[in-house]
DNA sequence: GCTCTTTTGTGACGATCGTCACAGGTGCGG
DNA sequence: CCGCACCTGTGACGATCGTCACAAAAGAGC
């Protein structure tokens, strides 16, 4: 059972608030939809080939999206605490997801149950409009992202990736941030040691 | 006034009955924020600088978005017929747009006003849920692209495009193709040369 | 048919990156 | 304390790409 008084469930609530003016009669429809969930370094919170069946709201560790091409892993995406994790179009058109999502820290999540949220989005209009903020932020993130992706060479994303979000080098490994900037490790070595 | 007759209107309300059961009544309240507009070729659906206010159904001809990066062009999307284009950040958060959208063609589309669409929303769940629809389509197509973007090498992703969208090559000009693929112009040339 | 403009192909050259190989460093478990 | 796995830096080398420059080809307008 959900327990509300979690600090997992806390966070949620308030992220939810900051996105749309949520009645406590709103919050009592989606509730049952959620459920408290923990991973541990390495394990999923989806693996490639599965439809996904949830989205995740991040409320302590990370993890990484990554497809894997003839062996590799390429990262795709990092979510940190209050973020929104999902495979978009796996989720919404059921489709197999083409990539997987891996806890990188002892993760702990809140699970919107896919069956259960369509329920209560049935029943709450809030909770419809509750879904569209997440897949507008959602879009809105990737477009963002694809944009610095387009423009930038890789040093220019490394210097734009350590302005803006200098905790994210912190927390990830430079072999990890390396596929996710799309230049080799050794590249992204040399870039940080040109610089200073 | 909205004429619903016109074929623009007929094919707008054919891709809206694609995405989601859609009543009579839904309808009703949805076609007075709807307008049909031409675009010559050259001309800004939306320009660099300003904050989105609509959303465009491209019933006819097509258009580009592309950043301007020290004076050039970088092409990051083409919205073809039965497209849905705008910018999503700019459009939900009202943040000035970084890029602009250009007709390429003479260019028909329906266009979605933001204030009126709202209000509707407001009026009807079903046009919420037909929001979450398209924006659920867009986040889907970005996630695509994102991907190609990140695994292929552009030689491998002007062959993707080859297989799976022949028509986008037919259409688009190679100089505005290489961008968008990531590629120099010249580079783009020996690709195709060095296949057949 | 003939300009003028735009688009596309090609050649040369230098810069950058990816790959391979290896070494130093760090952290963890036994 | 030692071994082992993983992460990071570095050197050498070849391949690829971007840039500049120019020529050929294709359209658009008169």
């Amino acid at each position: 059972m959900f327990d509300v008084d979690n600090a997992a469930a806390k966070n949620v609530l308030a992220y939810i608030r900051s996105l749309t003016a949520f009645k406590d009669k709103s919050w009592e429809q989606l509730y049952p939809a959620l459920s408290i969930v923990t991973f541990k370094k390495g394990e999923y919170l989806l693996e490639e080939g599965k439809v996904c069946q949830s989205l995740f709201y991040i409320s302590e560790g990370y993890c990484r999206a990554y497809y894997n091409k003839d062996g590799k892993d390429i990262n795709t995406a990092f979510f940190f605490e209050n973020d929104m994790a999902t495979n978009v179009s796996s989720f919404g058109q059921g489709e197999p997801s083409e990539y997987a999502i891996q806890a990188m820290e002892p993760l702990t999540a809140v699970k919107f149950d896919k069956q259960l949220l369509f329920a209560a989005a049935g029943q709450d209009p809030d909770i419809q409009v509750l879904g569209r903020k997440c897949l507008q932020m959602i879009a809105a993130k990737q477009e963002k992202h694809a944009a610095i992706y387009k423009l930038m060479s890789g040093q220019e994303r490394y210097e734009y990736m350590e302005t803006n979000f200098p905790e994210l080098l912190q927390r990830v490994s430079l072999s990890h941030l390396s596929s996710w900037l799309g230049v080799a490790r050794e590249t992204l070595s040399r870039i940080r040691g040109r610089r200073e």
